[in-house]
DNA sequence: GAGTAATTTCATAACGGTTTCATAACGAAT
DNA sequence: ATTCGTTATGAAACCGTTATGAAATTACTC
């Protein structure tokens, strides 16, 4: 491997020289700067990466820590939120290390930022309150969300705004004419652990409810299909006159579809479905097919990296985009109640 | 952050020592080595990883290129490959940088492992004459693939056994009754391309039929929903005498089952359906869930990162193992061929 | 053409480790 | 007492950059 002071050598200047022609710290002459680029280019010289990290004090690589837990199971949809936060990353010349943390483990991730490895962190289900947050803040360690604490005001991260994709699914079903809304979400105990998602998609529907004058009623399910065929029962005992049915469950609501149809319930004649928090390919694959509010997820992945960046390098960030909305995609699980059928469904 | 220095000078002996103590290059007595142990514990020493990867000569980081394709779309299972990978890479020390490639472009990567950022590269999606893997060996880059080129006794991989896999598809099959086998493939284009997936695995089918002594006719579709669909029709049409349904193709088959079934024929009361190359979830969010014998994505994704760590390390590797068949799961898309109906069904 | 200012360039010291080579201490063997 | 092998430690060189402050060169003023 070529280094930089064969470079300077053959090109006659010092060192020093060189690495001001690469990094332009310093002014050097037009003559000056040909000739060096043209040995640079001539030796095929590449500046090496870790001497550059060692002497800078900037690696330039973020972890992204992807929860793995052993109850709640991979999201196949979560790729695209890697995959936005690594393609920025590299757009902007950092790298990032993926790293699957099982559970809510975090200590090695934090070693390693404390070894050099790292630049900053960005964390994926985030919870209201989350230690981890707390714990990378009381050791300086520079940390981008995907999701939000309950203090973000102060924290750089990039979330879904619920409350107005939500709005949307609202409004659409309204639109149609729909009076009561079944609020599909994840297990009370995921309320509980306090994650954003949920609570404060729980708390716009009961907000949006009120707003829009329908009736609002939540139905629990885990992240399964099962589950989601076993909601569809408590639906059709308890709940069997609602007509719109808003999804924060994306695993559930596959199953939950398909149980209403079983049930004897056309979707989307009788019922009609909109997810909110939705894998697009999911979506696709169900039957009918899924009207969505998806969440950009690439873009989300890829603007907790840029803000991660800028604060990095210190710049200030407050006009970025740190709240997604989503757009609705009208697939075949919507449509307009039928006339004089709009409460009570007849089997 | 402390130094190695400081740790030096507080447990009163040289920074050599200090070294030799953390790496065990060589002997020290064991008095010193607690003092010292004792002292890094204290201090909260954190040894600097630029330093050492500077030093060394090694970042002891990895490169997986994943290719997002416009055509093509990213594959939500493929996650499970990235994370076994990276999960592996981080049990051995390493580190799994995730680098989203469009299309094939790999010049980026090469020149950052020429910059020592890198020790190795992963590549997935590969091709059965991949002028990748080429360029990386005649630049001296260490390759591990997931996948496998046509001469692959000489190359780091991690490849699905598809013959095996269909295997025990047709046996599966067989055993159930079917005679007259459809074979559901990608496109021709793919083919062409020369996706070792596709090329084994039709050759594979068509051996298989011969060796069971069953009728195949193989079916092109892209990798759609729609096309499944459209390849249900000429199902009907030109092969509806036909029982049993092998799927190479993860989206098509939604679309091929929900297709058939809107035809009129009983999934699996009229026609058997198996995936050999699927994701987990979508054969759980088919209706009806589909029987598959999928890739075991991330032991495949752990295998071609051990195997490319293990040869950094100079270790031999012949004894590991490189192909991975996957287990039958029988779910509900699979049934006996009805007495008396196993070749003309009625509509 | 001397004096000064502005522009380029350079030598050298970090950055934080690993490794080579030399040396020291200490019994055991000659 | 000398030689030898072992084990333990240290001094210094090196990995390939960047940053600092000074030196060399050029340009400008009077």
């Amino acid at each position: 491997m070529v280094k930089r002071s064969e470079v300077a050598r053959a090109a006659g200047v010092s060192e020093s020289t060189v690495s001001y022609v690469i990094t332009g710290s310093k002014p050097i002459s037009e003559a000056t700067k040909r000739r060096v680029h043209k040995v640079m280019e001539e030796m095929g010289y590449k500046p090496n990466a870790m001497a550059k990290a060692l002497r800078s004090g900037s690696s330039r690589m973020i972890a992204l820590l992807f929860n793995v837990s052993d109850h709640h199971g991979i999201n196949d949809g979560d790729i695209s939120y890697v995959l936005g936060a690594a393609n920025e990353a590299r757009k902007n010349g950092y790298h990032l290390i993926l790293w699957p943390a099982y559970d809510r483990e975090i200590e090695d991730a934090i070693l390693q930022a404390q070894t050099g490895l790292l630049d900053g962190i960005i964390l994926m289900e985030v919870r209201l309150q989350d230690d981890r947050v707390d714990l990378l803040h009381s050791l300086n360690i520079p940390v981008g969300l995907i999701g939000r604490t309950n203090n973000y005001e102060t924290e750089i991260y990039a979330d879904r705004d619920f409350e107005a994709a939500e709005e949307v699914a609202f409004a659409e079903l309204v639109r149609l004419g729909h009076r009561k809304i079944i609020f599909l979400s994840t297990t009370a105990k995921q309320y509980r652990e306090g994650y954003g998602a949920i609570v404060r998609g729980e708390k716009a529907a009961k907000f949006l409810g009120n707003k829009f004058d329908v009736e609002v009623q939540v139905i629990h399910a885990s992240n399964t299909i099962e589950s989601g065929i076993k909601a569809a029962d408590q639906f059709s005992e308890k709940f069997d006159d609602f007509t719109g049915i808003i999804s924060l469950n994306s695993e559930a609501v596959i199953g939950f579809a398909r149980g209403i149809q079983r049930l004897g319930f056309k979707v989307p004649k009788d019922v009609s479905i909109i997810c909110i928090d939705t894998i697009e390919q999911g979506a696709l694959d169900a039957e009918p097919s899924l009207t969505t509010v998806s969440p950009p997820a690439a873009e989300m992945g890829a603007a907790a990296v840029r803000g991660l960046i800028k604060s990095l390098r210190a710049e200030n960030d407050d006009n970025s985009e740190k709240l997604f909305v989503g757009k609705l995609v009208r697939r075949e699980s919507t449509a307009s109640v039928p006339s004089g059928r709009s409460i009570r469904k007849d089997r």
